[in-house]
RNA sequence: GGCUUCAUAGCUCAGUUGGUAGAGCAGAGGACUGAAAAUCCUCGUGUCAGUGGUUCGAUUCCACUUGAAGCCA
């Protein structure tokens, strides 16, 4: 039996990948998932860049303000959502559109990454922290490096996250990462992804970043983050998010707003570097020039489509 | 107008007691499996302002020119 086909538009920040899978929805009857790990946020708009309801034209988004910024998320939570949105979509008789990019929730789909169901051991996180404050780095990077030499061959001596990361597996499932890694990729793929990422010439991306970042402030940024900081106490993740981290140091007087409007330009220049970095990758990837227009684009994917179809 | 100081990587600046130079930032490339807008790794040749002079050899010393900053008038 032939796989239901689903659309991905990824590529980096400021691309363009939001009017792009608008318009190419209303044009195939198509609905959207967002991949993106700060729009699944509610309350976070303006700095998250998450589509308007009159952007959406009528399209149904999921994934979008389904997570309070007082929740912890992860992409094992984000796999097994996007997925359920997939089926739904299918079923409506509708073509499925995953638009986003965060690269790491998008792999979790086109190569079915599972997850087991683990919960989050905020008190074992918490030991291994200290253990960092108290003992260094080091001594827990050896530790890691016993459990599972594999893994730990793959990351520095400094890349705390993950050298956590290695004992936090073994601590929650008894299995090493490389073990665990190599579990989760046995189940077939169970949809036909055709991903294409937007790009631009990098200057051009530079200037669109750096004009949507003023344009942030314009729209009150500052007020946003503000609301954000009255509402809810905690951020386990949510502000990590790009121009929010940056818009509360401003706020606490650690910087000039000059300061703060360069570093979130610069910041978010690096992302879209890192991000172009990790769609790279993926040599099934298909390119698309944001210069050469949306309804140039959309005719390429819709080709792309009927060629699959013959 | 006179005097002083400065002019080195895209930016901020080191440095060479004369043998053509190196940091930070920016930038580029890469990695990435439960925090990922996060986290981490790698990468430094540039008319040493210009023109002459001294010298085997000048970015370094000298003169002049240009530009900048400061002081005096």
């Amino acid at each position: 039996m032939q796989k239901d086909k689903v659309i991905v538009i990824c590529g980096p920040t400021a691309s363009g990948k939001t009017s792009l899978s608008i318009e190419l929805a209303k044009k195939i009857d198509g609905e959207i998932i967002s991949c993106d790990s700060m729009q699944i946020y509610k309350d976070m708009n303006i700095g998250t860049a998450k589509p308007s309801k009159e952007e959406m034209q009528g399209i149904p988004h999921y994934l979008l303000d389904c997570v309070s910024p007082n929740e912890r998320y992860s992409v094992a939570d984000y796999k097994k959502s996007a997925k359920k949105a997939i089926r739904e979509i299918i079923e409506k008789g509708k073509t499925p559109i995953v638009v986003g990019g965060t690269g790491l929730y998008l792999d979790s789909l086109i190569y079915e990454i599972e997850y087991q169901e683990i919960e989050f051991d905020k008190e074992y996180r918490k030991k291994l922290e200290e253990q960092v404050e108290q003992e260094g780095l080091e001594k827990l990077y050896e530790e890691a490096k016993n459990i599972d030499p594999l893994a730990i061959e793959k990351i520095s001596k400094n890349d705390k996250k993950r050298i956590l990361r290695i004992l936090e597996i073994y601590h929650a499932t008894g299995k090493n990462k490389t073990e665990q890694e190599k579990e989760s990729r046995k189940n077939e793929v169970e949809y036909d992804y055709k991903v294409y990422a937007l790009d631009w010439d990098r200057e051009k991306l530079y200037n669109r970043i750096n004009k949507r970042v003023d344009i942030m402030f314009k729209q009150g940024l500052l007020q946003e983050v503000k609301n954000i900081l009255a509402k809810y106490e905690v951020f386990p993740t949510a502000m990590q998010g790009l121009g929010y981290k940056e818009v509360v140091d401003f706020l606490q007087n650690k910087c000039t707003k000059e300061e703060m409007i360069e570093k979130i330009k610069m910041e978010t220049r690096r992302y879209a570097k890192r991000q172009l970095t990790w769609f790279r990758k993926n040599k099934q990837t298909i390119w698309l020039d944001g210069e050469k227009g949306i309804q140039n684009n959309i005719k390429i994917i819709l080709e792309g489509m009927n060629w699959k179809n013959n």
